[in-house]
DNA sequence: CGGTATATCTGAACGGTGCAAGGATACTAA
DNA sequence: TTAGTATCCTTGCACCGTTCAGATATACCG
């Protein structure tokens, strides 16, 4: 009985804090939510966590980056898989790229801070986290999948992605960041003009 | 001859220092430009212009984003010249809607960090200051006009300019803050993918 | 079971940031 | 010359990320 309740206790509270890794994540994600990408400084995590702020460095983070970098993975696997669940028997090409860029714009609008973010500048340098990028290129593969099944080049297929990518992320992040009111849009709803900005595209998604 | 030489340090030194607000901007520019939007710090900025920190209080500038503002304002209205100077002469509708795109990427990539300032999240609600998006608005109207010369409707033409100007500036983005490399486009340049995507909208801007 | 090693967390402190308050200073206008 | 005012400086606060030395709880081994 006693091991049993080592081992639990082992898995639950793991040293003093016990799995603080996973708890600043979880916590990081709420203050973002609740105070936004500014609101997100280390003393406010401890604080959250009931914690030093100094805990986090050595052993689980040694970088605010990394913590912030471990934040915005989770967010890129929660975008990947909002994505597909949402294109999921599209029956058309087109309906299938429609559908993941209104998941794309859907899912920043419901997160701004988290989006913000992951897209944003506060992470200095992407470089030092090779999985961040190889979890965000899984969106982009799904955008990419759904064009290499046309008849056309390969080549016509990675431009064609590039091509909506940006103009799906350009729009996202214009309106999150406030630069653009829906009200230019010339229709109701930034979703509404997301499918008809795609329909432009027409031909090339046959 | 002292009477003149008064006036001259009246327009060369106003008061103590003379026109640090418009030397505050310059060398925000400056600092800018060397180290990052990151290194602009109301300390740094003090020390490049000779001054206490707290100097631009109060007179020149009430806030750190009131100085922000400021610095993002010169920015837009240098996009705005530019791409009006590079866009005129354009022999058709989509050949002027190319030159723009390109001139705006073009001006994205050679001043990197104040593009980042224009369009981040440094200074935190551009709803404090009413002429920066006005300036801002140049630009945009520049594509709106060059659009609203079709024959077609004007809802049509409002719809293509944020459906271009999404475009646009998503891909800039992606690019400046190395979310995504050029080996990806399967052009050689930045500039050749843009004009190449501006003719995906083909008929829509003949 | 006991003792040592190691992973984890704390506390104090450093240099950095934006900024408020009040005192000093130089220009302006009378 | 003098009064007034715009400008700038000094001081100090609260917050930030981060470092370092030391305390503490867990894990491992005898």
């Amino acid at each position: 009985m006693t091991a049993t309740h080592k081992a639990d206790l082992q898995k639950k509270f793991r040293y003093h804090h016990g799995n603080l890794r996973e708890a600043a994540i979880t916590a990081a994600l709420e203050i973002l939510a609740r105070d936004g990408v500014a609101g997100l400084s280390l003393r406010a995590l401890a604080k959250a966590t009931g914690v030093t702020p100094t805990a986090f460095y050595e052993s689980h983070f040694g970088d605010k980056d990394e913590l912030l970098a471990a934040v915005a993975e989770t967010g890129f696997q929660r975008l990947a898989l909002q994505m597909a669940e949402d294109a999921t028997g599209a029956p058309s090409t087109q309906e299938r790229i429609e559908r993941l860029a209104v998941s794309y714009i859907r899912f920043a609008t419901q997160n701004k801070p988290l989006f913000q973010l992951m897209f944003g500048r506060e992470l200095s340098d992407m470089k030092r986290f090779p999985t961040l990028a190889m979890t965000a290129g899984k969106s982009y593969s799904l955008i990419s999948a759904a064009l290499s099944k046309r008849t056309d080049g390969a080549e016509d297929a990675r431009f064609l992605t590039v091509a909506i990518w940006s103009l799906c992320h350009g729009l996202t992040t214009l309106v999150v960041d406030e630069k653009l009111k829906p009200e230019q849009f010339g229709v109701d709803t930034t979703e509404a003009f997301v499918k008809k900005t795609i329909g432009l595209f027409g031909s090339h998604l046959a």
